[in-house]
DNA sequence: CCTACAATTATGCAAGCGTATAATTGAGTG
DNA sequence: CACTCAATTATACGCTTGCATAATTGTAGG
């Protein structure tokens, strides 16, 4: 018979769960906007009855919160690994790393409705922005970091500025890039990017980068 | 008696009404996100009944649009008027145009949340599309006008690609300025501007403007 | 094999949403 | 002053939302 079948189910870890739960979030958000993020549809998303949603997560905003510190964690470990595989060069390190900023798959039109959608719960509840100021100062100080290992002098108030400067344009590039893709062509921004950053801090980023075909 | 009062009203024109329900939109989504604009909410900011709303736009969508369209209209005025009172010389020009767009009242918290707020319907709608990009390109060409008014030799493709970096600088300090404001001293980011345009564009904008007091 | 318990599903509810439609009322006109 | 009609309010409907609670079921341990 065809009526009232009870869905069939695994039993799963709390670790398993709450992850696909993040992860269904993370996926609405960024094709819908905040509000396609229900907890209905992240239920659905996640292959899960929305009951279950509520014996994970106290709250929706609970579920949010942890939506966007799971996604700060990835943004972070990702910078991290780029310097990996780079150089040892400082200018040359710092180069990669800006390049990267610059291009796909940091470049992402979903990356910036995601970034958007958290905007206003980053103002709002002081937990959120508290994962958002750390995130941000911690990127800053690594650009900082970066630019502090080049070979010249600088006092500490010169670096803080040029950390400010250069995160001002990886970030505002970042966001032309995201909102307009077909406004540039390929590679444009990156070049841009190093030209200016490189202007910034008085010296050529650009003959660091090996055009990667 | 207390019971069934309807409420007291004065008849007003089209424009008014239209002009005062757009206005209480934007307030409430950069109050509390778009989220909160709902057709009631902004029927009680507007000081009128939700069926009214409906009388003057087709559908909520339609008020979104046009709320949309005001605020790039504003924003798009008030670049233009900063340069009414500025000097002529071209630095000085640029110079100000700079300043003016990372201090207040262009930096403002609220600010970022409306701009945020719309991300998502700026990638969906196409109507919403082109005038984000109409009015994204129409700044961007301002501030190449600025720079190629400069006492310098440039050809197109620096010009352009000049305008972007600095307009990518302005964006993203804008943003760092928005999105944390307690991180800075005031006028550091203004400051910070004008040394970055004045790297990118191999000149000293600091000292073209004066220190407002 | 069965038993027990946590993991999961199913059902229901009150509130709020956008929208449709009908009833009122303010204000200009003769 | 009455008439008229657009501007405005009032009411209602169907749908979705987040959340609470009760009923099931998968699975590990004796």
């Amino acid at each position: 018979m065809m009526t009232g079948e009870r869905k069939s189910y695994r039993r799963e870890g709390q670790e398993v769960r709450r992850e696909a739960m993040i992860a269904a979030t993370l996926d609405l958000i960024s094709e819908g906007g905040i509000a396609a993020a229900t907890v209905r549809a992240i239920a659905e998303k996640a292959d899960v009855t929305p009951g279950l949603i509520r014996h994970y997560f106290k709250t929706k905003e609970d579920l949010t919160r942890a939506a966007y510190q799971s996604l700060m964690d990835k943004m972070t470990t990702a910078n991290g690994r780029v310097l990996d595989t780079a150089p040892a060069a400082p200018a040359a390190r710092l180069a990669a790393f800006v390049a990267a900023s610059l291009r796909p798959p940091v470049v992402d039109p979903s990356a910036m409705g995601l970034w958007a959608g958290f905007i206003h719960q980053v103002q709002q509840d002081p937990l959120i922005r508290e994962v958002h100021r750390a995130t941000y100062l911690g990127y800053r100080d690594l650009l900082q970091d970066l630019i502090a290992a080049l070979p010249r002098q600088a006092d500490a108030a010169r670096l803080r500025a040029e950390a400010i400067a250069c995160n001002g344009v990886i970030d505002g590039l970042w966001l032309e890039a995201c909102a307009l893709p077909e406004a540039f062509v390929k590679d444009e921004l990156a070049e841009i990017g190093l030209r200016s950053v490189g202007a910034i801090l008085g010296m050529d980023l650009l003959t660091e980068v090996e055009t990667k075909t």
